[in-house]
DNA sequence: TTTAGTACTATGTGTTGCAAGGTACTAAAA
DNA sequence: TTTTAGTACCTTGCAACACATAGTACTAAA
């Protein structure tokens, strides 16, 4: 008998949800990535450095982020992220995206709820 | 540069949430496969079978589901899925962490929406 | 000159969704 | 009787992703 695992599924219900999250923190400016946990945290997703990371670099490869060096007098030199127009079309996409997602999962859920 | 990929980002987004809705589905009453598959395509989310067998499988083994075989007029016997009672309770969690990630990311959206 | 704080990067692992292919049962058509 | 269509279940292999872990490097204060 495996283990039931809640967490594990918790951190897949995240999934996909972070490239929408991180476009629209950005769409309200620019930032570096300490800066983007620090947001998500405040709204309660927990994103550490591991997954952050690979996921800019891979926002940036398909264009939809570009970024900036900029000089920090409190350490080494920050990575500002930047939405480009196709990251601006591109992110009003997965909003929708979502909207319709979210529709999905709580009509079965109130199927549900009312037996 | 590699390519934008909107439906794979779609895809990802689903991840996690499959659980819960197929939870919630058999809170409404027992059902086989197939009929969940016909359920889920009604509120518009799209799965296949590879990805239901091993998922229904997989909660079978943590106890979240029992099953039972029953005979069908039109077919092979039908793999009649039920939830058990820890199934019920785990359902109510994720049912929460759902809200909750609603509530998240729904923030963060709007943030980005004021500006 | 050592320590603490900040910031970015790389590697390896486990989970998951999905495409693709396969088996088997029933009933109706050829 | 054989073939075809419809239904239903199952398995394998792959790619994507989040994360843990570990590492590098810069600044400032102790």
């Amino acid at each position: 008998m495996e283990q039931v695992n809640t967490d594990n599924t918790k951190a897949q219900m995240r999934k996909g949800v972070l490239e929408l999250c991180i476009l629209s923190i950005l769409s309200q400016g620019d930032a570096y990535p300490t800066e983007i946990i620090d947001k998500l945290k405040d709204t309660k997703l927990v994103v550490v450095e591991g997954t952050l990371y690979p996921l800019l670099t891979r926002l940036k490869n398909t264009g939809l982020l570009g970024y900036r060096w900029e000089e920090s007098t409190s350490g080494p030199p920050r990575k500002y992220y930047k939405l480009t127009e196709i990251g601006e079309q591109y992110l009003k996409e997965l909003q929708i995206s979502w909207e319709e997602l979210v529709n999905a999962v709580n009509s079965t859920i109130e199927k549900g709820k009312k037996l």
